[in-house]
DNA sequence: CGCATCTTTGAACTGGTTCAAGATCCGTGG
DNA sequence: CCACGGATCTTGAACCAGTTCAAAGATGCG
């Protein structure tokens, strides 16, 4: 584990009422009586490009929630390269299971600089035991990961290799999803599972059919109709309909 | 949601008390005073092979231990095909979900013939308030279906097919390791990502060079050390040591 | 026994990888 | 401020794993 000088802290959990993400996050729908149960120190941390967060087996105390950026956690494989497994966005909780085991099971890095705050796991089990709303909260937050990590692997690990760019840029785009901010090939080949030639190949692509278009260094507007098409059809329609294998009870 | 013939099942949970997966099961670990919480039903349900447990936004109410068989959970994609997300094997716990949304999130469908406890969300929700250890045991579910899609994600969709069929293989082998059940083709397909052509050749593969013996139907001997090597190396490697992208704190 | 389904195998094709060479970008230090 | 050096990105060409299409065996079920 390891990040750049905590800010100085208030001594309890002041600034988490006033958090301006709080609707969103962890803490959102918290009561007064319910911050009043915690008086550790939740600290703010500030992580830039490139740096970790924790490591796969690190010492798991606390959990985090992400403010700003954009953190990926990773699995290393036998070959030393890595598989991205998911990626965090803003609202996002991450280390979890600080909460149930003593390690963390991801690589945790930053893909943007980011700011989260760090949440020790005994804040999470107080509030956990005593306020339903946020017991509440956790379960969802599980089931979050879960429901992340399939559409990861449905989403960008299946399919063509430009399918699958095609989706992550959609994926990557903001609110408006016109506009997105593309991490290095390297890291898109860990994501999608191609190589970074092949991610090259296709982004250059793309760009000449001017569905991506270069604003500045890796800032891109992008045409969404049209990557969504080669996305795969429809946006989401993973929930459609079982063709086969039907009900003979 | 559909099954077979639900068995008339005792009045309350007098059968979990006695159930002889109990110690493994989400049930673990409970005493007699959790147990006395409880007078809903919990239902037995049986499955034969290729029946579903349910579809992707079916309502859902009650979660299920799984005591025999094997369940896969899919999610089906736009051209109809469907990906694997993950399977559950005997003592896993199915439809989590069911405890944070009112529909579930994936279509689960037996591989096997398969035995199940249906639990009433009730139950579970009352459980999680009252008694400390299953609240535990809950979030540790929850944990390890996180781990096991992201395990699912880096073994089963990650590398060249000859490995994934290797870690298949290895994968549905039975505790002494040397023997496993092989699903169709089509459904060993949608697990690793493959054409169901690829992964016959490739275990017809296998057993030309011995690593697979075919004992009957789909059942076979499997030469473990041989597969482990193709699987890539070392067994789970993939907790090994980040080379690059350190610390810089 | 005969039909439907699943599996195996073959042969042509292709998307993606690999290896290797340039191009481009960017921080650093002169 | 520019030039250098390392890293990242692009592009090319050969190669190969896996797909596709098609057709011939198996296997099981009514």
């Amino acid at each position: 584990m390891n990040y750049s000088a905590p800010q100085p802290t208030l001594p309890d959990m002041t600034r988490c009422r006033l958090c301006s993400i709080r609707q969103f996050a962890l803490f959102n729908n918290l009561t007064e009586d319910d911050f009043a149960l915690v008086h550790l120190p939740v600290e703010e941390i500030f992580l830039s490009k490139r740096q970790a967060l924790y490591n796969a087996g690190d010492d798991a105390n606390s959990l985090f929630t992400l403010r700003r950026g954009l953190i990926k956690l990773t699995h290393y494989l036998a070959d030393g390269s890595q598989r991205v497994v998911r990626l965090v966005r803003p609202d996002g909780t991450i280390g979890l299971e600080a909460l149930v085991s003593n390690s963390y099971t991801h690589h945790a890095e930053a893909m943007q600089d980011s700011e989260l705050c760090k949440i020790p796991v005994a804040v999470v089990e107080k509030l956990d035991r005593e306020s339903p709303r946020l017991h509440k909260q956790l379960l969802t937050r599980w089931h979050q990961a879960v429901m992340e990590t399939d559409t990861w692997l449905t989403q960008m690990s299946t399919g063509p290799a430009r399918e699958r760019v095609a989706r992550l840029c959609l994926f990557l785009s903001d609110e408006n999803g016109n506009h997105c901010i593309l991490p290095g090939r390297e890291d898109i080949g860990a994501m999608l599972g191609i190589t970074t030639e092949t991610a090259s190949r296709i982004i250059a692509e793309f760009r000449r059919l001017g569905h991506l278009t270069l604003r500045n260094r890796r800032d891109f507007d992008l045409d969404t109709k049209a990557l969504q098409m080669i996305a795969g059809l429809t946006p989401d329609t993973f929930l459609s309909i079982p063709h086969k294998s039907l009900d003979r009870a």
